[in-house]
DNA sequence: TGCATTAGTGAACGAGTGTTTACTATACTG
DNA sequence: CAGTATAGTAAACACTCGTTCACTAATGCA
């Protein structure tokens, strides 16, 4: 069973959908429709494949990929239960339709473990606090910071010694947070 | 034309594929599947979705949140051209089938940024090459560390100087690579 | 003003959809 | 061994799919 669901799933990363059940009888090399109708209805029941009516979509699991925890005792990826799963996209992105990338440039904010390269992830709606990392536009130049607000006004710090805080001249506008970081190796 | 697309990613958000012809009818709160047609047309030309025979699906851009770069200069988002796009999930997972995800606890590592808590994916096949963040077993233990081959053996090292080179006494197995790094503010 | 473009209606169509029923062969189980 | 799931074949079915054609209304342009 679990050959077949690699099958759809690699059918799914090529195509970016489901195969209907007559691409299924070639990809599963059957020669009856009902034979895929039994295996999707196991997939159903196993949490990988929902279905609404007669049209069927991938569920969260289908997409979703092991998470361990490293514990010093033993190592539980091997057993098959205990296991979480995480859909990456969804895990990291709130809201697509407000959310947009910004590669990083610089070592200003090296002390968050935010390096030159790195990709953060920004959402323009949510209110800043203090402490957030925030897209800032201060006295007309575009920078990647930390938010502080003492008291009534605000201002933007590193997260670098080298660097001094910035208090603004004139004006101070929030562009966006920074929700999540991404680092990818070689 | 654009919140048409809006409605189908709303749509595609909710139940993970695309909406039939006769489903947009309702979402556009139009009355004939002709005029649906052309607007599919128009997002296929417009590359955010793609047809295979008469099936659609979505293109990678349907997907791709805005990148953009902070140059010193000035902020290119508002710009609607010289945008770049990226799917995260298609950026940060290579070969699904061989991923999974790992859950980071201490502090051996935070040299490279990667800090407690934070989620690293890890790819099974791949071989390591001397300077790979590893998940590795040594004297029987797991462990995330950089792999170092100097000559014939191998050993484990920290990116914290709080720790010592871990050198093997009986073995060292490499059970996978990390390829990404992932983190989640609040 | 006239003409072309764009956006949408409405109906009809063949092809393909997922489902159902009946039946067969193989493999597992006590 | 007999009995029972399991996995697959084959054919038929209603229904929905995306497409096409002919037509209308509104909009923009020269």
């Amino acid at each position: 069973m679990n050959d077949r669901l690699d099958k759809i799933k690699k059918f799914y990363k090529k195509h970016r959908r489901l195969p209907s059940y007559s691409e299924m009888l070639n990809i599963f090399n059957l020669a009856s429709k009902n034979a895929v109708f039994k295996i999707i209805q196991k997939l159903i029941e196993a949490g990988f494949i929902k279905k609404e009516g007669a049209k069927i979509a991938p569920a969260s699991k289908f997409f979703a990929l092991p998470l361990v925890g490293l514990v010093k005792a033993g190592f539980p990826i091997l057993a098959e239960e205990n296991r979480d799963y995480l859909t990456l996209d969804d895990y990291l992105i709130g809201d697509p339709q407000s959310a947009f990338l910004l590669k990083v440039s610089g070592d200003s904010l090296i002390g968050l473990g935010i390096f030159d390269g790195d990709i953060v992830i920004i959402e323009r709606k949510r209110p800043a606090t203090s402490g957030d990392i925030v897209l800032a536009q201060i006295d007309r130049e575009w920078t990647l910071k930390i938010l502080k607000k003492d008291g009534i006004r605000a201002h933007l710090e590193s997260a670098n010694p080298k660097y001094p805080p910035f208090y603004p001249k004139q004006n101070l506008e929030i562009f966006g947070v920074v929700k999540a970081v991404v680092r990818k190796f070689n």
